[in-house]
DNA sequence: CAGGCGTGGGC
DNA sequence: TGCCCAAGCCT
């Protein structure tokens, strides 16, 4: 039996060994039946990988199964249309992954002819690609040992050595190179990401359950909760917006603007910063933005929206404007309308989302 | 290189 | 509710 000094800031040869074995052989009996791990081309864990980045496995789910459904391979990925791609990617968040995804997949085809590369250093220099990434296609679609380190594998670290606030990526990337086993490295890269999300997780982790808990310093001192340390995050700001939804013959009013630092491949409802009568906001912003009367018809429930650090209050006002062109103020903006029940068809960001969840109970 | 980037869920 | 995220990457 392994006794643990809480002051030990390493791990010995043999505390190695004993971690490889116990977590390989947990992760054998405890591994949940997730898509992505019924796959072992590196098209698939690739995509996995990427739409996994700093986002939970069970949002992940049904997009993935979506994507594969829609191309099967990264050929037909590569001659999609962006639109598509981004439409097929609306509500997961972090847009740049998708814009990757599909430059990639381009890459792969033009460059690599259609084979997925296999040297790390090239499946490193891909877009959307980081060392993190690169470590888990490595190991996971070819066998290749390298290492990976999320924010697992740093939660588990911490614990095991009692890391402090001081330590660096290179510790944390050093210790797991030392912890990859050279047999089974997907299996084990695996291994330490399901440990820490399902037993070693950020709160109230389940140490008695824990494969590895003798070699961890942090559970004989009692105090896994104090690992890692987390740099304390900004100020929320909290904004209110007026969103105007136009209706024009069944069909609704969507925009998007090239000139947008934010999103600009996205649609969304037209809005503007809200101080006052709601109404009278969303009858300015058409008449100034587009050119047009609108008429307010129905304010729709508020919507709560958290981007980062920013939460949204909108409110939505339904209506009606007059027959005519819309004239966009801004030449780098786009309208179109847009049939609800085709919305989905466009690439869009989780404001519309909501906006047309509001709609559909209405 | 610190800070920006989206979202839905857990507590 | 308000806060903290969750399998990071890029500039």
């Amino acid at each position: 039996m392994t006794t643990t000094d809480p002051s030990r800031a390493d791990l010995s040869e043999r505390s190695i060994r004993t971690i490889r074995n116990a977590l390989l052989e947990w992760y054998d009996r405890n591994r949940r039946d997730l898509p992505w791990r019924k796959r072992d081309d590196a098209y698939g864990i690739w995509l996995s990988e990427i739409m996994l980045q700093q986002t939970r496995v069970e949002t992940v789910i049904p997009y993935y199964e979506r994507f594969l459904a829609a191309y099967p391979t990264i050929e037909g990925l590569a001659a999609a249309d962006l639109d598509d791609v981004l439409a097929r990617w609306s509500g997961l968040g972090y847009y740049r992954r998708a814009r990757a995804l599909h430059e990639t997949a381009r890459i792969v085809v033009r460059e690599h002819g259609g084979r997925f590369p296999r040297d790390p250093q090239e499946v490193l220099a891909l877009p959307g690609v980081g060392r993190y990434t690169a470590g888990a296609i490595s190991s996971i679609a070819h066998g290749i040992p390298e290492p990976i380190v999320d924010g697992n594998v740093i939660r588990i670290l911490a614990r095991w050595l009692r890391l402090g606030a001081d330590t660096k990526p290179a510790r944390y990337w050093d210790l797991a190179a030392r912890l990859v086993p050279d047999d089974r490295p997907g299996d084990f890269n695996q291994a330490m990401m399901e440990l820490g999300a399902t037993v070693c997780t950020p709160r109230s982790p389940s140490c008695e359950t824990c494969p590895v808990r003798g070699d961890c310093a942090a559970a004989a001192a009692g105090d896994p909760e104090a690992y890692p340390v987390v740099a304390k995050r900004g100020e929320n700001v909290a904004e209110t917006s007026t969103l105007v939804v136009v209706r024009r013959n069944g069909r609704l009013l969507l925009t998007r603007s090239q000139a947008r630092p934010l999103m600009k491949d996205l649609w969304e409802f037209p809005t503007c910063p809200s101080e006052g009568n709601r109404s009278d906001e969303a009858s300015r912003l058409v008449r100034k933005g587009y050119g047009r009367r609108f008429e307010p018809r129905t304010a729709l429930p508020e919507i709560r929206h958290s981007i980062m650090n920013r939460r949204i209050l909108l409110r939505p006002v339904l209506g009606v404007i007059d027959r005519g062109p819309i004239t966009p103020a801004d030449p780098a903006e786009e309208t179109r309308w847009i049939l609800p029940s085709r919305l989905e068809d466009y690439p869009t960001g989780g404001i519309a989302k909501k906006v047309v969840r509001a709609l559909a109970r209405l």
